[in-house]
DNA sequence: ACTCCCATTCGACTAAGGTCGTAGGCGGTG
DNA sequence: CACCGCCTACGACCTTAGTCGAATGGGAGT
């Protein structure tokens, strides 16, 4: 098994911890590092076999959730393992909802995290402590409920999401994409109707709920028409 | 001294916490009390000389600070003491610079509380510990640099920017605030050129980032153009 | 092979957003 | 009073956003 696994998260010390942790279950890894979701994606195109994505939720230049959807959108196939300091029921599901195969929480002993990595490199999902898939534990319903519509974003709408939530224009997302204005509108109108918003500044207030500590703010959605 | 004091907050049990609190200290005050942002609006609307207001940051149907911004363009003369359980250092500087009296931790005891009342009636500024305005300790930069921006919006122009940040059209801005359209995007263009935004996507997206925990995400200034 | 579904793409059209210039009102100042 | 600065308000004009219908092409299933 010569797996390529490639680990991103801004800290180098703790780069260097989920090496080793992963590196002591899996002989013959060759990982591969990155700090920022820009240099995620370059070592994506570079390596665009990675077999394993262990990605932490917090990065400069992402907004949380953004790069997972980014992420399920240019590689959808790519089997990613989240890593995140808050651990808590929401925050799984709505990892687990955007197409993450794996979660593992920063507490997290070496050994736990060595385990899930071989899980999820066999094909399994895994959450912590039995929540994510099947649970029933009460959940921010709004929360939850945008999170499964995110899912339901093909990968060049997850593309155009990702560049709408860091208010590029239709203009910039077209340029970028390769592809004309017109048809990244189409885009937006399918997003917007599979989000449920009205318009574009809608669906980025809705991104932005997903982001914040829903224990914190209390979803306002009687406030949208 | 006959004082009207308006007490938000969506918790009934808290609400009285607060009113005995100030009752201890402040003899014949009639209170007044909502539990959501409407509720606000509309007690201020029968009661507009109200010479107190507490409010919490955590409403129902408001994004944290933008109940804030929307209260300092309808009555930039009522005093507010902003009651939060976020009582750390830049969630104080951000209340502080959208035009709040005072800030009162929810974790403070009564007596406390009661002084800090006292203290805004008198016309001072309170906040706990020496912070706010003449603190230098470090914060956030681009989240207090966002504040000040907002600081300097007028009256008209936090009202259009709360109801922009809750999703509306610039057509329903214009009915609800009985003006025209042409009016509306007067005041958008001037709220964007405060707000160093190029449209109102970005505006919304510069926004949210007042009520995350900017602890947990950290502000991606270089990725907006 | 044929069909059906769906993602992706695009152009034309309508609606909404945003800028610029302008004008009235209001408080302060020389 | 005249002047200035500011807020507010509006219309004309251009740009951007969003909808609709339609074409292409790649699977999945029969």
């Amino acid at each position: 098994m010569n797996y390529e696994i490639l680990i991103v998260d801004d800290h180098p010390l703790f780069r260097a911890a989920l090496k080793g942790a992963v590196a002591a279950t899996c002989t013959n890894c060759e990982f591969l590092e990155a700090d920022s979701v820009a240099g995620l994606f370059d070592t994506l195109e570079e390596h665009p076999h990675a077999d394993l994505l262990l990605l932490d939720l917090n990065l400069p230049g992402a907004y949380g959730f953004c790069a997972l959807a980014q992420l399920r959108g240019s590689h959808p196939e790519l089997p990613v393992i989240v890593v995140s300091a808050m651990d808590d029921v929401r925050t799984v599901r709505q990892a687990m909802a955007l197409g993450a195969q794996g979660f593992v929480s920063k507490s997290a002993d070496a050994a736990t995290i060595g385990e899930n990595v071989q899980s999820v490199l066999r094909g399994e999902y895994v959450s912590p402590a039995g929540l994510g898939v099947n649970a029933d534990t009460e959940v921010d319903a709004a929360a939850l409920d945008f999170a499964q519509r995110m899912a339901q974003l093909t990968a060049q709408q997850f593309r155009v999401f990702g560049m709408l939530c860091l208010g590029r224009l239709n203009k910039h997302i077209a340029y970028e994409l390769h592809i004309t204005e017109a048809t990244v509108k189409a885009h937006m109108t399918a997003i917007l109707r599979k989000l449920g918003a009205a318009n574009r500044t809608q669906a980025v207030l809705l991104a932005g709920r997903l982001l914040i500590d829903p224990n914190d703010i209390r979803a306002p959605a009687e406030e949208i028409d």
